[in-house]
DNA sequence: TATCTTTGTAAGTAATTACTCACTTACATG
DNA sequence: CATGTAAGTGAGTAATTACTTACAAAGATA
């Protein structure tokens, strides 16, 4: 990867968040990248393609983040994880959300799949917590952690502490063993 | 307003709700409408304002709603109105709820100025029934539901009965007097 | 040194964009 | 009937779009 490269895919990311995808020229990602507009055809084919170059790059940390919840052993500390995501993600990483977010209405994103596996190890926990409808309520806990991250995201809601011990309170696993 | 007006709001509300309003060109407009496309501009002026033409139809029904919540007398019954929100809107709405939420990706919109007053009655209706911190409650209370209505609109959730039941118990406003 | 591949660019291209203009048709009012 | 106004259109326009092409430098390898 060469320094341009880098900076085309940065650049990319940064526009894409803000502005939008479709709305975002490949001349202004050469610009503000400092890079001729042939160059981002030349490493990525074609838009979509730097599209995809910029996803990737941000699907790790995703998958990271969803596999550090899950592998999680106490049905306690699952839920817990999975409350503390909102406040665990950096604010440098906020673009790639935003993008992830905004992606999901421009382009159909089959999210529900990628979810799945998260959705499943929340029912199993709240089943072991002995709660009357862990399905239900894992989607529930799902939606509205959602619409934090959104809230978070434009600047509508911020993830401080106080807002942290509340939802761990509401869930009984603020004092884990 | 002309047979026509009207063919080119409902053809704009579609493919800006569908297709992103920025990826939607005022020819695809016209076409779908059955016009040609100098009479959107005759109309509307420009695109921008074929989109705030689109966007008013629409906010009489949103602040309805709004309403209805708000002036709910008892506490119990401004909870439970407001839960049962996503369940009120019809499936012939949902166009212009996509395009609202999408709009708050795309554009900047103040959309808080326009909860304060329902994140005002919730958190007062929370008080009234002593919950021990009522303006997280109320905040907590939006953001899912936020979260839920998104989740609809994607076609990723449905806004079932047991779903609408599950949540009334969840705030003990089920049956009410 | 010679050759091959990769990185980079300037100057295009055809298609699409929002929008305009000159013009016709329909309709209401005196 | 005459005349003004609103509704409607086809054929444009300049600007922008994603993308291509031809070609120059820079490194790597032999």
């Amino acid at each position: 990867m060469t320094d341009k490269q880098i900076s085309i895919l940065q650049s990319g990311l940064q526009l894409f968040a803000t502005k939008g995808y479709s709305s975002t020229s490949t001349k202004e990602v050469a610009k503000l990248a400092g890079v001729s507009e042939a160059l981002i055809f030349r490493h990525f084919v074609n838009k979509e393609g730097l599209l995809n170059a910029v996803l990737e790059e941000g699907e790790l940390k995703v998958n990271a983040l969803f596999k550090h919840i899950i592998s999680q052993i106490e049905p306690e500390q699952v839920i817990k994880t999975y409350i503390e995501l909102p406040f665990r993600v950096p604010e440098s990483e906020y673009n790639f959300w935003r993008l992830l977010y905004t992606l999901k209405w421009e382009i159909k994103v089959n999210s529900t799949e990628k979810v799945k596996p998260l959705q499943a190890a929340l029912t199993e926990s709240f089943k072991k917590m002995l709660l009357p409808e862990p399905e239900l309520e894992a989607d529930f806990l799902i939606r509205y952690i959602d619409g934090l991250i959104i809230a978070i995201l434009k600047g509508e809601a911020k993830a401080t502490e106080e807002l942290k011990s509340f939802l761990l309170k509401k869930y009984n696993v603020s004092v884990l063993v």
